[in-house]
DNA sequence: CGGCTCATTGAATCAAATG
DNA sequence: ACATTTGATTCAATGAGCC
């Protein structure tokens, strides 16, 4: 059957890397099949002569063929031919990131929107060592710029919230990220002890865009794997992952690196990952478990509006009639409104949110787990 | 003579706000006069309805006509149509400054090197106070991008490097700002109280621009001036400037703002354009004239961390050597580390900021002028 | 349906100190 | 005792827009 044969040959893709022409590759690969596409290209650095330090060494810059384009018309179809088929091979809700510098990200984000990616944020990786600027012509280059998309404006593209507010330490997570550049044990050498790729990003960065858009065992496709940052990360995080590299000395040094990779256990992977969704409560249990009885007045904080609890678990207001959320938004003239916290309960001469009589029920509900 | 006619077009223009539409009016202005440019054109922000905080309180965006785009197509044509008249009136070795968010910055970029202006850097503003993600699902969209380009590869532009290191505490600038938005008593408000213009940018922004990239008595065009920030600081920093603006009551916001604006003295110019403002003090000179002791230790405040002070004015601590900056940024894994305010002696049982120190110093160099 | 917000400013309120 | 000032604390508003 058909459909056995795209399982088949996306199964056959599943943590390995394809070698060969990321645009010929992906051409292979079925429709509709992965669900992150993580994507660092060539940035087209148009590097002049050599650049020197102060001291006169010399700075080991990106000197390879693959950066090298004729022109941004040229560039732009390179971008524009991948960009099409990552589009092409995304599941409907699937997203893209793309990480790139001044050189390359404005015709990278250009031509994204052009293609119909939604734009979702940019994000800053703020270098917390970066090179300085030799020659003080010019502001130090501390940052790079990734873009954040999903397929289509009306994706329900996946966001872990709650674990990057963890990650955060309980606050929103920006959109300027500040991780050190890839040094140290983390950079990967040859047998010459020369660096194996001259742009090999951290695991940090892959860390938190793994964790932040995806779940456990999506499929993570990077076109440009390079020493493969992204399969080592997914390995690890317990995600799938696509690679595809074209230099065969990148390949070599990405299978050693990740055949060294364990995947995380499921306690580690659950509490990195975002916290469960609570159980659902509906407002009738309250009233079925007698916690309020029908009849009972609640009140909206201060007590300028008040309704009154029915047999079926609705409201009954001046004027109106409906779920907790629907009342409590019709008195206040909102467009919406989160009825757990806005009604509340009196005792003792106090408001008490209803809210707190949910949390009981779902403390009820985990004992009996 | 012609040179006169044109010389009186741009002298006719300079200090002034010019009203009308951007494109047209730019035609009128001659080729080559301007040294910079400053631009924050619209954003094109594509917002479909209403937003409201958690609280149901309604965010006050834009709603402005003139950030109302049909089409991407269609902001590309304004884009390109105005950046074209701007590359024209840019002197030979003149320079621009854009400013954008995700929904155009990769536009203007783009453009900005479809017409042969070369990049210099891209500078991320993080904003220190941004508006939160009140939804919960993108990250907190914490800062803007701007662009800096020379008209032209071969440009000499400006930088005034050395201003620019010592706004930095003698480390250089680095790519990625962190300013507040425009609050409090900076931002205009009209006779109801409510902000004059949508998008006000803060005068600390243009402060550093207008600082690193013009000289005293250069010409700023800002062809979206709006309540004219550009302006009021292009007049306080003694730059002259053009301004261009098409709604009425922008620019009246405008001129009673900067007619309120004093033009630095010029002690205060050269404070704040060169490196001699503050005097600087190398750390060393406080060992050589024995305000601190070769093997005295330093503390961070509370005493976590201490390194000893070296006869060259240099710091060694745990696992690290260098000045009191890169030490300092060491010990706390700080992309950077003001070490004047770090570093602490101990007198009477108390820390005291070897800031005071330097105060001392500077206090005894004024003596001597 | 119902979950979802951070840093800052400035006003309002109240307590304590001063004249 | 009463009016005034100062300081501490709390509360309300809001900023290039997001299901």
């Amino acid at each position: 059957m058909a459909e056995t044969a795209v399982a088949e040959r996306l199964n056959g893709a599943l943590n390995r890397i394809l070698a060969g022409d990321c645009i010929e590759v992906m051409r292979r690969l079925p429709d509709a099949s992965v669900d992150l596409v993580f994507a660092d290209p060539p940035y087209n650095l148009q590097l002049k002569g050599e650049l020197h330090r102060p001291d006169n060494s010399r700075v080991n810059g990106v000197e390879e063929g693959w950066d090298r384009f004729s022109s941004f018309g040229d560039y732009d179809r390179f971008t524009r031919e991948w960009l099409r088929e990552a589009q092409r091979v995304l599941k409907p809700h699937g997203a893209i990131w793309v990480i790139g510098s001044y050189h390359n990200i404005f015709r990278l984000g250009a031509e994204l929107q052009n293609q119909g990616f939604w734009i979702l944020n940019d994000v800053v990786w703020r270098k917390s060592n970066p090179m300085p600027n030799f020659r003080g012509k010019r502001l130090t280059n501390a940052h790079e710029t990734l873009i954040w998309a999903s397929k289509a404006e009306a994706s329900k593209y996946t966001f872990n919230y709650d674990a990057l507010k963890a990650l955060n330490e309980g606050v929103q997570m920006r959109s300027d990220w500040v991780l050190p550049i890839c040094t140290g044990h983390e950079r990967l050498k040859g047998e010459d002890g020369a660096k194996a790729h001259p742009t090999q990003k951290p695991e940090s960065l892959l860390h938190r865009i793994i964790l932040a858009t995806t779940n456990p065992g999506d499929v993570v496709l990077d076109p440009f794997f390079g020493t493969g940052t992204t399969g080592a990360v997914a390995k690890r995080l317990g995600r799938d992952f696509i690679g595809i590299e074209r230099e065969d000395s990148y390949r070599k040094a990405a299978e050693a690196r990740i055949a060294q990779i364990r995947r995380l256990d499921s306690v580690a992977l659950e509490t990195t990952s975002s916290k469960k969704a609570e159980p659902r409560v509906a407002f009738g249990v309250l009233v079925e478990r007698g916690m309020l009885r029908p009849g009972e007045e609640l009140w909206s904080l201060g007590g300028r509006h008040k309704a009154k609890v029915r047999a079926d678990g609705t409201l009954v207001g001046q004027d109106v009639k409906g779920s907790i959320h629907q009342v409590g938004a019709h008195l206040e003239g909102a467009p919406s409104c989160n009825g757990w916290t806005y009604w509340h309960f009196r005792r003792d001469g106090g408001y008490v949110p209803i809210d707190v009589l949910r949390q009981q029920v779902r403390a009820e509900m985990a004992q009996h787990h």
